[in-house]
DNA sequence: CGAGTTTGACCGGCGC
DNA sequence: GCGCCGGTCAAACTCG
């Protein structure tokens, strides 16, 4: 499966267009195989259809980018998997006679004028088209042999994954005559054990849900069974559940954490006899049960278990430690702790992420003058993951945020990249970073510091402190003298019940930090909602602050007090994810495209960077990780992808719409597959029906209007661009309107903040 | 009037 | 046991 999974991230030789036939024949091969995938499933479920349309998408996407001047339509959105697969053929044709710049009508038709002087050109034109055939004679063989690849291993997991629990079982009934206890806790271990052979498989988009509760069922079958009661649950029902989760397994997506999350639910206060709640059909209440745990008797009335019966927390702690040993429940806690801090020059309150968060609280923490102010998701009720701002004590114009927990619900498309980014880093940071660091640095092992450098940033994996507290000014000051991506980890972290991973965003490299105050006045077409600026300033050294505007506001609203996330403003808020697919085609641009854009950047204006980039970047090194290498690898190729559009646009060195189409492309895209990797399900309910976002926040003091709150700006781009910059290719997707635009009122412009710029 | 913010009080963990 | 500290609650308040 892996090498299914990887094919595509082997970076190949890349001509002039950063593209290669090679690379269109792996394309080619890697979707089709994964629509094979997905056929072998054969339950056509409700996830199925949209990811065919989504590598149906990216096939058509490749046909008609502008820089190929292809124009084939893509595939209805109705298009069934069936019929996805054999467009896949017609696709990959399509892609071989793009790769040689002309199709066989255009062949014949410019054939005419001059016969006698093109005839060469003609027999030319043949021969490519002879190759052509021939070449996608190949895919189909090599097609063909992957599938066969596939299906073999798909059995060897199979028989295994059956031995595997035939031998569990086994155990299980020997154990079963002594006590309960060590049953669960066999269970408990089994459980791990899957879950850990499911991460480099269950890369499932799938997921959470169905990955999730199949497991959970899984196991309450094996519990049933211990329980003298198992009969009722055969052999086969076991198996099916496996081969049922490991097919699901194949898909791409980053669950771990929740699925870690998911785990700790399902060892809650009731013990082995605790409810299994699947992640899609959570219900706050249900949600709540991990702030449950999460206060672990944190406080007074609000501990109720998921049938309602009241548990103190006291209770809940000894039934923990009861059932799962010290150990276990240590890790949740770990797990449930899990935070991530994310330190980025911002003059607005609050880092406008994309979410909604209401403050629900205040404090004047120890060594810090500026108060810290304690947030909590709103955009659904219930949901557990929570952040705090704080301004950093000795450079105030440094704004911490630390986010705790995991969204428990759909995330906006402007809130995903955070999201995601956190989500990889609280990952990486409870699956331990160590082996990753070895990764980095091209195996060497490096404990205290690794450094990587990529996309231009320097990227440090090193032992930097907590930022919450006062050692993290130090961190600052490093940075300021080493512009350095810091991701940190909590070996020394000076609050150690608090695991915190940092994102420092502060600093950027000097030679290339002029990238980062790029004021990108994007002149395109009128009806394109432009923004004024989406600078963002990494640099720490340079005091050239440009005035930041996050949240920056579409044309028709660039005069009104509040500004508006383009998100929640733009005509067409899910046009991100057609331009996502239109971007990822350039996915094999990988990392060459970075470098070659460093290089140039010297040679041309400097190219369109944003913090979307940085967070990629800080993204890759996070799930650089082994556990989620795998799944992430492709979002982080896509991500880099931005990186091929930055090379264009750096090549190219205009604003042009074509400079902006590209990022358009690449940011969107990036992150849009790195939600639809890790969310990948609840992307397509997404698509269908996350409420409009407006997550801009209210003015800041100062008045500028497009001064709003700190926002990556690609979600800027991500969604205003797209608006006509991009062609549809059909629209595989369906984008349904809004039903349910969010407020533009800020929920985390906070006065208090504001008072924090006085102080 | 509802939604969001403020702010003093409260709670639990932890170190001494 | 006591005090400190981080985190949270909830009534009061503000704002649109």
């Amino acid at each position: 499966m892996e090498v299914i999974l990887k094919r595509p991230l082997i970076p190949p030789a890349t001509n002039s267009c950063g593209d290669t036939p090679d690379d269109h024949h792996h394309k080619a091969v890697e979707k089709k195989v994964r629509l094979g995938a997905d056929d072998e499933d054969g339950r056509g479920g409700d996830n199925t259809i949209p990811k065919m349309n989504y590598w149906v998408r990216q096939v058509g996407s490749r046909m008609s980018s502008p820089d190929r001047g292809g124009s084939k339509p893509a595939p209805s959105p109705t298009q069934k998997p069936a019929d996805s697969l054999l467009n896949k053929e017609v696709s990959a044709s399509i892609l071989l006679i793009n790769d040689h710049k002309l199709s066989p009508v255009e062949a014949n038709s410019r054939s005419s004028p001059s016969k006698g002087k093109d005839f060469a050109a003609i027999s030319i034109k043949k021969e490519h088209l002879e190759s052509a055939k021939a070449e996608m004679g190949e895919v189909r063989e090599e097609n063909e042999r992957l599938k066969l690849t596939l299906a073999r291993i798909v059995k060897d997991y199979q028989s295994l994954q059956i031995q595997f629990y035939d031998i569990v079982k086994q155990e299980q009934a020997k154990k079963s005559t002594q006590s309960a206890s060590s049953t669960d806790q066999l269970v408990e271990e089994m459980d791990d054990e899957a879950d850990e052979m499911q991460v480099s498989l269950s890369l499932g988009t799938t997921s959470i849900a169905r990955t999730g509760s199949s497991s959970k069922k899984l196991l309450e079958d094996h519990k049933g069974s211990s329980g003298g009661n198992g009969s009722s649950k055969s052999k086969e029902e076991d198996e099916e559940a496996v081969v049922l989760n490991m097919k699901e397994g194949l898909t791409l997506g980053l669950d771990q954490y929740s699925k870690f999350e998911e785990y700790s639910n399902s060892t809650g206060p009731s013990g082995a006899d605790a409810a299994v709640v699947p992640y899609s059909n959570r219900s706050p209440e249900n949600n709540s049960d991990d702030r449950h745990q999460e206060a672990a008797g944190n406080n007074k009335d609000r501990e109720v278990d998921q049938v309602g019966e009241p548990w103190p927390p006291s209770k809940i702690l000894k039934t923990l430690r009861s059932n799962n040993g010290e150990d276990e429940v240590s890790q949740q806690a770990q797990a449930k702790k899990a935070r991530v801090s994310v330190r980025a020059r911002c003059d607005a309150p609050t880092m406008n992420d994309g979410c909604q968060w209401r403050k629900y609280g205040q404090k004047i923490a120890k060594g810090n003058p500026c108060p810290r102010a304690y947030y909590r998701c709103t955009v659904a009720p219930g949901c557990p993951v929570r952040k705090q701002v704080q301004r950093c004590a000795e450079d105030m114009s440094i704004l911490i945020t630390t986010y705790e927990g995991t969204h428990s619900h759909p995330l906006p498309i402007s809130a995903t990249a955070m999201a995601s980014t956190t989500s990889a880093a609280a990952c990486m940071l409870m699956s331990g970073s160590s082996t990753s660091r070895q990764t980095l640095m091209g195996g060497t092992p490096s404990i205290s510091t690794t450094s990587a450098d990529l996309h231009g940033l320097n990227f440090n994996l090193s032992g930097v402190l907590d930022p919450n507290t006062t050692s993290t000014t130090r961190t600052s000051s490093a940075s300021s003298r080493a512009p350095n991506f810091y991701l940190s980890t909590p070996s020394i972290s000076s609050s150690p019940s608090y695991p915190t991973i940092t994102l420092d965003l502060t600093a950027a490299p000097p030679a290339s930090s002029t990238r980062f105050l790029t004021n990108s006045n994007f002149t395109t077409s009128s009806t394109i909602p432009r923004f004024s600026s989406t600078s963002f300033n990494f640099s720490s050294e340079s005091n050239t602050i440009l005035p930041l505007s996050w949240g920056t506001s579409s044309t028709s609203t660039a005069s009104t007090p509040s500004s508006y996330l383009s998100y929640g403003s733009s005509a067409q808020p899910y046009k991100s994810l057609i331009n996502q697919q239109a971007g990822t085609h350039q996915e094999h641009l990988y990392l060459q495209s970075y470098l070659l854009q460093n290089k140039n950047s010297s040679t041309g204006p400097p190219p369109q960077q944003s913090l979307t980039e940085t967070i990629a970047a800080a993204t890759k090194v996070i799930t650089s990780d082994p556990n989620f290498r795998s799944a992430l690898a492709a979002a982080i190729t896509s991500i880099v992808g931005s990186g091929g559009g930055g090379a264009n646009g750096s090549s190219s060195s205009t604003t042009s719409s074509n400079n902006i189409t590209g990022l358009d492309h690449t940011s969107s895209g990036a992150f849009g597959l790195v939600h639809n990797l890790k969310w990948g399900e609840q992307l397509v309910h997404q698509a269908i029906s996350t409420p409009n976002y407006s997550s801009g926040t209210t003015t800041p003091p100062g008045g500028n209007t497009t001064n709003s709150g700190c926002a990556p700006s690609y979600l800027n781009r991500s969604t205003t661009s797209s608006s006509n910059n991009i062609p549809q290719q059909g629209g595989n997707f369906m984008f349904l309107p809004p039903a349910l635009p969010f407020s533009s009122k800020s929920a985390s412009a906070s006065p208090v903040d504001n008072r924090d710029h006085i102080s």
